[in-house]
DNA sequence: TGAAATGTTGGGGCG
DNA sequence: ACGCCCCAACATTTC
């Protein structure tokens, strides 16, 4: 074949990429192709942090892409027209891309399919969502077995090398890719591939490397223990494959008990996100209701301006307020934190998870239809394998847990700069002269809270009751 | 990947 | 020396 078409959608890499090996392998020439489809791009949830982070990396993959005699070829429209244009004007007798598991990614490819060549390759996650089922091939819906059956497949961890030279057609024209949305100063997400990797080396090689704390200091968003790798994860500027295999390398090779672990809880974490991807694909409802049929009906509260409160970080839980700081100001939240704010919004407000969901999709970088929605069902209790519907967190215990000095807080919430740590958990428990000692006078400085806790866990305990 | 309520135990103060 | 009470510390149950 002289040519085929490489349609990238998340998988904007060049190293361990199954569809850019397959195109390469089936023809002479290779068409890099990204179509920016208006219904993803224009979608009230595509945020502008996480649009510029797909516009940023298109620049730098057209970047890499040249340095191998080749270019991206960038065009805005319906794929399915975009597609039939560039295969007739190439002449190109395949289009390989990766497969997805979002019911909008597989309807698009099933109709693609069934007027041009298109073939799927893996990708999206280490194992494909219809490889690890159950023996008689349903899927799991509890995160253990799941977890069991994920561990026990052949390990399929080498990763396919980045191609030397792309040939490429010279005689395409390719649009210009749109300047980036302005964003605020402190999102730190550099969108490249060799910036993926960096960081993956940087959390994971090494005996001092931070993953081999993880399951130690994971928790704590005053720290660095994360490997910040979701938005590299989410767009495929690193596979899940290379980040397993950065696990496996410590799994099988350390000789410290603690490093093992450290390795083998953040392996577990990639797990969750290969479960949360074959519950969308075998259960795509979960994008409308709860998976559980017997918790659709529970009545939320649904204030307007506890929600409004919520998403601008100004409850007066100053671990709720500095988290949503964190996500509007850099699109990236840490994971303890989002539990946290979840749980604030769903059982302290009573607001219907969907619409944390959705706000998530607004501003997180990372944000990815499956793990969003299976980490928001997880929190209200309404999902596969759920937290149960009593486990409430109590934000004062949660943020003296793991912020323990405040330096989290104290990051987002100036106002709370000078606040003693004994009471920057719960500044309300000042007395009017020590909030003035403070600097933090409640009401004018910052905000009382908007709910009793006590209050509003008996209020939620007793709506689920009802409803379950 | 909880937290609150309730129950149990054991040391120390005290008469 | 002994019983009694208090209560912190820990364990168990409940939501």
């Amino acid at each position: 074949m002289r040519v085929a078409i490489w349609w990238i959608r998340r998988d904007l890499r060049l190293a361990d990429n199954p569809a850019l090996t397959a195109a390469l392998a089936m023809a002479d020439q290779v068409i890099p192709l990204f179509i920016l489809d208006p219904h993803l791009a224009q979608a009230p949830t595509t945020g502008a942090k996480r649009l510029a982070f797909l516009l940023n990396s298109l620049r730098n993959l057209d970047a890499d892409l040249a340095r191998r005699g080749s270019r991206l070829i960038f065009r805005q429209g319906d794929p399915q027209a975009v597609l039939a244009d560039l295969v007739a004007a190439a002449g190109a007798g395949a289009i390989v891309a990766q497969a997805d598991v979002s019911p909008y990614a597989r309807r698009r490819d099933a109709a693609v399919a069934e007027h041009l060549p298109l073939q799927l390759t893996p990708g999206v996650t280490v194992f494909p969502s219809d490889v690890v089922t159950k023996a008689d091939g349903s899927p799991y819906t509890v995160f253990t077995p799941f977890s069991r059956a994920w561990k026990a497949l052949p390990p399929n961890l080498t990763p396919l090398p980045a191609p030397g030279r792309i040939p490429t057609p010279v005689d395409l024209a390719s649009d210009r890719i749109p300047a980036s949305p302005a964003l605020p100063p402190d999102v730190p997400f550099e969108a490249s591939e060799s910036e993926a990797q960096r960081r993956l080396r940087a959390f994971a090689d090494g005996l001092q490397a931070p993953i081999r704390r993880y399951h130690e200091l994971r928790d704590r968003p005053d720290l660095d223990g994360t490997s910040q790798l979701s938005p590299y994860l989410r767009f495929g500027l690193i596979s899940p494959r290379q980040a397993a295999a950065a696990a496996y390398a410590i799994l099988d090779g350390a000789t410290d008990a603690a490093g093992r672990r450290g390795a083998e809880v953040w392996l577990n974490e990639l797990i969750w996100r290969e479960f949360n991807a074959s519950i969308l694909y075998h259960f795509p409802g979960v994008l409308r209701a709860a998976f559980r049929p017997e918790l659709r009906s529970i009545p939320w509260d649904n204030n307007p301006e506890l929600f409004a409160a919520w998403c601008e970080g100004r409850t007066g839980y100053p671990i709720v307020d500095a988290a949503m700081l964190q996500l509007v100001q850099t699109g990236w939240m840490h994971n303890r934190a989002r539990m946290i704010v979840a749980s604030f919004l769903v059982k302290d407000l009573l607001i219907d998870w969907r619409w944390g969901e959705r706000f998530f999709m607004q501003h997180l970088v990372d944000g990815d239809l499956a793990p969003n929605n299976g980490g928001w069902q997880w929190t209200a209790g309404v999902g596969t394998d759920a937290a149960p519907y009593f486990r409430i967190f109590n934000p004062v215990l949660q943020g003296e847990k793991f912020d323990p000095h405040g330096d989290f807080v104290r990051r987002w919430l100036p106002a709370l700069a000078h606040v003693p740590a004994p009471f920057i958990h719960k500044p309300w428990t000042m007395t009017p002269l020590e909030q003035r000692q403070a600097g933090c006078v409640l009401g004018q400085d910052y905000p009382a809270p908007i709910v009793d806790h006590a209050a509003a866990r008996e209020r939620t305990l007793a709506a689920y009751q009802r409803a379950g």
